[in-house]
DNA sequence: GCGATGTTTCGGCATGGACCGAAGCATCGC
DNA sequence: GCGATGCTTCGGTCCATGCCGAAACATCGC
């Protein structure tokens, strides 16, 4: 369930219930505990009870158990669920940035073109990549009261990629480039899963802006 | 178990029993299944068998999981030892790198000097602050594989304090002002534990170098 | 109002797992 | 060699927890 709220989304009861495969009570249950103890928060809407994580804490806790839990040795069970898993490695929300191949080619495009500075530890927003992103309209402006006190220099966070296994964009930067991706129309939520689908126009964006390459899916794609 | 490991030192199964409050056979049945999946690692050493951490990843996840229950709402449950808890919150080590009133302190005063800059998610430090970290004698060199790429800036982990609530210093830079303050004689570990002392040699160092002021605890430290 | 839908509470079952004592190995000191 | 120490395996007890069905409660649409 906590994985299924990773996303930053909040989900109903009978939604969470569904995903964790449990009946209704069971999952009443559980969420009554989680709620009780903090981990998530709970907004009652008419007959339905939405439930969230209840901070980044939370959603940096569960990435920090999942890039344990990745790297497990391969024992004898295996998570994998088939026909999501695809759309999931492609392209999905981690809490309130983007994973997944897009989320790994987006930072590899930023760090390539010098616009970000990652390390496995940390990562810089350089001049030239605050000046790129207001150019293609993320609201910069919001992430600079977390700049560096001196260097003026804006910092983000690394955050590991379960599926690509390497590191992405997290921290204010991520959220505001995935917020801004769904505004823009670049990228549309699958609804009821993590998975995101880029639109034309976001295919568009990313390859001319960015220089990436491949983001539109196959299936689906054409509706849009 | 976990928690008594998460100074980064081996410890044998019979301590870890000890710390855990369980019988020896108890603990050795965790101990076999945390290794068999991976969360710690062994070395048998004669009639000893020695527990650690098999990486820093396990490390950032206990972090990560003692910042989510250390903000729980104040249940029942009351996880506080007493005596052994003041040493813990003055000067501890949280995995490789230094915690407590004195990390907090040193990122403190590093920040203040302008050497650090820090923020909820990310830390750099200035070229000052690789210069000033060199004359006391840090191994600034090795830290450099792992600086940004065009702007040669290091870049630094920040890691919640679950006593001070504050943020310290972590990743290779905390490791290396870590270990540099034991090989020094800054500080000297309790046996047995994971808080620090802070010698008298350490002392002079904090106040003069850094003007960090009370780092000295009352007991025990005359002996030294 | 009334049935339908979503959610929680209650009661009870069953599995799992946490634990320990006793015994079996391995290694140390001598 | 032999006893002492450290650790693990085995066997068995016991409690906690996960789970569900039935029923109660709340809200919605009408």
């Amino acid at each position: 369930m906590l994985h299924a709220l990773l996303d930053g989304r909040a989900l109903t009861a009978g939604e969470l219930a569904r995903v964790a495969g449990v009946a209704a009570p069971t999952a009443s249950g559980h969420l009554a505990k989680m709620e009780e103890t903090g981990l998530i928060a709970v907004v009652a809407q008419g007959r339905h009870r939405y439930f969230r994580l209840s901070g980044p804490a939370v959603a940096r806790m569960l990435e920090a158990i999942m890039e344990v839990a990745s790297s497990a040795p391969p024992g004898p069970r295996k998570l994998s669920v088939g026909p999501k898993e695809k759309a999931l490695r492609h392209a999905r929300t981690c809490y309130d940035h983007l994973a997944g191949t897009l989320g790994v080619g987006l930072a590899d495009a930023l760090t390539a073109a010098g616009h970000v500075e990652l390390t496995e530890e940390a990562g810089i927003l350089t001049e030239g990549g605050c000046a790129f992103l207001a150019a293609i309209g993320l609201n910069v402006e919001a992430l600079k009261a977390r700049r560096a006190a001196r260097s003026g220099r804006i910092l983000c966070r690394p955050c590991l990629d379960w599926s690509e296994r390497r590191f992405h964009l997290a921290g204010a930067l991520g959220a505001e480039l995935c917020t801004h991706s769904l505004q823009a129309g670049w990228i549309r939520r699958l609804p009821g899963s993590r998975a995101v689908l880029v639109t034309r126009a976001g295919e568009r964006v990313f390859r001319e802006e960015f220089g990436l390459r491949g983001m539109v899916e196959e299936t689906g794609v054409a509706a849009l």
